[in-house]
DNA sequence: TGTTAGCACTCATGACCATCGAGTGCTAAC
DNA sequence: GTTAGCACTCGATGGTCATGAGTGCTAACA
């Protein structure tokens, strides 16, 4: 079932005629982004009472909360603590198609090179069926572990340092050899490095290892150090979660986003793709989590967030999409909940 | 001097007061975005006629096309001919300052990681400077040479295939190996491909080596055939340039993508950061290139595209910026210039 | 007691219109 | 050739009004 943020302790008692009045307003203003008034309630979904009926439980409904009213005179909106109700409570979250469901499998498993194309094609499945903004935080790897340390020779002068993991990322990086070293001393300093770092895992590294073999080896002091320095720089940079983001097109098609200004914010939000993770909400665990408006921090009290948490050899990444507050909640958490358990599926 | 693309032969012969008029005419329209008038014109700068002679001026450079009037009675506002004429025949480049050239030196040659690193600090610093979107195309690496092909086991039953080039960089792909594959049968293997490619060219080296390695080896035939084709797809996959855009956002900020429909057209045309590259117009060596309007090819006939050429390693890059028709041309083609000619002195 | 029909009321929206003013083109005088 | 003067154009602005969707309330009804 989704987890509720649960702020502001949401009264479970609605009568079922009540529930089935707050489920046509959502799906119609979700549908149209236009209020909602009695009459298209009851034509819309052929419900057996009139209008006026309807125009007192939907006073009640406001009056507790669930919805609101732009201005006298017209129809009612959701309010956020309404979606918030639909969500704990009614939402059932809409499956995939079969059809849909290959197109996921085949961005996960089929044909793909790397992982980083597995997570380009996951983003970019998630933004193209939920038609919203698709984000995707792959944490940084520091659990992986340590393979080789190679130094290849490539000009007079230069050589490459090359940090294979157990995964078989790589991290690379041009380094300056001094003089005098030759082919088969970088051979050596390679193999010396191997035989330290076998097997540990990446942050461990830098701790204390880097200054174990500083002192191990006193001559070819040079070369050792400027590789020594490589290596924390690699891991360095290492250090930040990667973000990849899809789809932000859609978001045009969103008539909340006619607004220069609000488009404008989500747009710089999103343009450093590496800050945006600290404007997401706080993922909690694997399960899937929904943020709507002002749940969300600061930049994002505007939008609405559906996310899970995914586990990627023992660190936690997070994924889900961004839209408007009046989103597709049902499709959006029924894409992300099966891209989540896909994944699991795969990766145990 | 700037390179004229030259559509529709332009009449050089406009008399000093002409010109003056329209130079007026161009800065204040560039920088309001509004129709200017007469009387806009004589007193921003001060001309010693009255406004009814700049009237007269006026309705000439209409006729002769350099002017355009959205209606009777508003101002006028350059024709894209007229900012051809400006941009062959008047214009100056606008020079960066001290300050400018110096972030700019540092964004090259100061603590840079690699080859992406530099990439993406010259695209921030072109769209920083100039305010509009700027881009850089990338060629792929075909001509640079082979140096090392590495076969590292992961795991049992994976091993990870690395190819390196003088310049460093590295493509690298997860193989499957079959059972029975030693790991000193790995590094023969990789020996005999270095041997065979030692210092060809990335692109030599698909067309006819791979077969003769195949035909070399029957033994390991297995093993062999995947690495051969796991070269094939990694030569496959780095055949395509690429292309790092910056600046996006910067877009917003002028009136004319306040037309979402423009705006949106714009967007998809650089969501997909390869696609761009085939709406560029054609770029002319290495020389400062302005297209300006209906010059551009057919998606990008509402924008102009300041660019330049630059040779990194015998290919062919592009680099520039992309704005409205009413752009700052002077200090576009001022950054430009300044980012291809260091370019230039550091490659060489 | 819950439901419904009826009706007066509200308010956003869009059409219509008068006004305003920036800017032009033209003419006649300098 | 230049300029002052003037009538004219046309978009922008803002006010008025009719329209219609939608409400809340009241009274009648089951």
């Amino acid at each position: 079932m989704v987890m509720s943020a649960n702020r502001g302790d949401i009264e479970m008692t609605l009568d079922e005629r009540k529930r089935q009045i707050l489920q046509s307003i959502i799906r119609d203003y979700v549908e149209t982004a236009e209020p909602v008034g009695s009459r298209a309630v009851v034509r819309k979904h052929d419900l057996k009472i009139s209008a006026a009926t309807v125009r007192n439980e939907m006073a009640d409904l406001e009056e507790m909360g669930y919805l609101e009213q732009p201005h006298t005179s017209a129809g009612r909106i959701p309010s956020e603590r309404g979606f918030r109700y639909y969500v704990d409570c009614m939402m059932e979250n809409e499956n995939l198609s079969e059809e849909q469901m290959e197109e996921l499998r085949n961005a996960i498993t089929k044909n793909v090179r790397d992982l980083d194309e597995v997570i380009a094609n996951v983003a970019h499945f998630l933004s193209q069926i939920t038609r919203y903004t698709s984000f995707i935080v792959v944490p940084s790897i520091h659990t992986s572990q340590f393979r080789y340390l190679q130094l290849l020779p490539l000009n007079p002068g230069e050589a490459l340092l090359l940090l294979v993991t157990d995964l078989g990322l790589i991290m690379h990086r041009k380094i300056e050899i001094p003089k005098g070293v030759s082919h088969q001393d970088l051979e050596n300093i390679g193999a010396l490095f191997n035989n330290v770092f076998a097997n540990r895992r990446l942050e461990e590294l830098r701790r204390t290892d880097l200054q174990v073999i500083r002192e191990e080896l006193h001559q070819r002091r040079k070369i050792i150090d400027t590789a020594l320095d490589a290596v924390d720089l690699l891991l360095q940079s290492s250090h930040d979660d990667r973000v990849v983001i899809s789809g932000v097109l859609n978001m045009l098609n969103e008539p909340e986003f006619k607004d220069l200004d609000k488009l404008r914010r989500f747009l710089s939000l999103i343009e450093e793709e590496n800050t945006i993770k600290n404007h997401l909400p706080q993922s909690s665990g694997e399960s899937l989590n929904i943020s709507i408006g002002q749940e969300n921090p600061d930049d994002m009290k505007d939008m609405s967030v559906v996310m899970a948490g995914y586990k990627s050899f023992d660190e936690l990444g997070t994924m889900g999409v961004i839209g408007p507050i009046r989103m597709e909640y049902w499709r959006a958490a029924g894409t992300v909940e099966a891209v989540r358990m896909l994944i699991k599926d795969i990766l145990s």
